[in-house]
DNA sequence: CCTCTTCCCATTGACGCCCATATGGTCCCA
DNA sequence: TGGGACCATATGGGCGTCAATGGGAAGAGG
């Protein structure tokens, strides 16, 4: 109801520590119990090098856009390639933290720290320096390169 | 009623104290209150150094643009990760002061003042400077440059 | 048997919730 | 018209709680 904990908003980065663990803010690990998401469903983002993190629902709304396009086009495939090959569950600890695994360092360059992203319904990973860059070049009116 | 409280006019520069906070102007906190406003939505604005305090309707508004489009277009990709990636909802504590946060800190420059600006329907967070060189520019006719 | 993961606890610093003080202005009244 | 009570705003700070982080130890798997 008061907006404040029912949608992932804003950014903040956190440190990796020696385990490779990292601490989900505050404020998103409320939005999880909220919303009664318990395992976490990551697949890499089609346009940004970040990855996105959500409930069981994210694949769901996922597979539809996939089955929404010609199954036999190249855009089709490369959507299944990135959700069901590259998607995993993963769960928090009792603290409330996560495993960078070499799976989320490889897509997305991170390496000592996570930038948090905000996406109303999910909530995205980044290297920190990678977020600010795409952020800025997204006010500028740029769009990011795609793979082809 | 009168005119006088239900736009948010003028401009007025306040001091961070040594825990990070500052003191919303209050006329704007008369505003806030004359148009039922608790909870502020923050935005790091498209174009200027600065961050836009609104209601929920400011995020309403953009979200319905996003939902205008594609959901799973670079556009909307992209929209979201300006308006949902740069806001956040933030709420004043009891003596009507904000904490200004790294979030706010880094993309405007603020460090010991903050600079609040009318914006009519919302409100605006500078660094005093960089107001004052906006607005003289603004004077001149020239438009600002948008951020690298 | 060794390594990686999971569970648990400790530390420290930040933030929220209070209450206190200063500063400047307004209004009333002598 | 000058003084002074009164008030609202801006600002300062104490203190308890929680989040972010670090690290030990037990458990699982190779």
């Amino acid at each position: 109801m008061s907006g404040v904990t029912n949608r992932f908003l804003s950014n903040a980065t956190n440190r990796i520590d020696a385990k490779g663990r990292v601490s989900v803010p505050a404020g998103f690990r409320n939005v999880l119990v909220e919303r009664g998401i318990q395992e976490l469903y990551c697949l890499q983002d089609f346009i940004y090098p970040a990855i996105s993190v959500g409930g069981p629902d994210l694949l769901d709304r996922y597979e539809r856009q996939i089955a929404s396009v010609d199954p036999f086009s190249p855009e089709a495939n490369r959507m299944s390639l990135l959700v069901h090959g590259g998607g995993v569950f993963m769960r928090l600890d009792a603290e409330g933290r996560l495993m960078v695994t070499d799976f989320i360092r490889g897509f997305t360059g991170i390496s000592s720290e996570v930038t948090f992203v905000g996406r109303s319904d999910h909530f995205q990973l980044w290297q920190p320096q990678a977020f600010q860059d795409a952020q800025a070049a997204a006010r500028e009116g740029r769009f990011p390169s795609r793979p082809a």
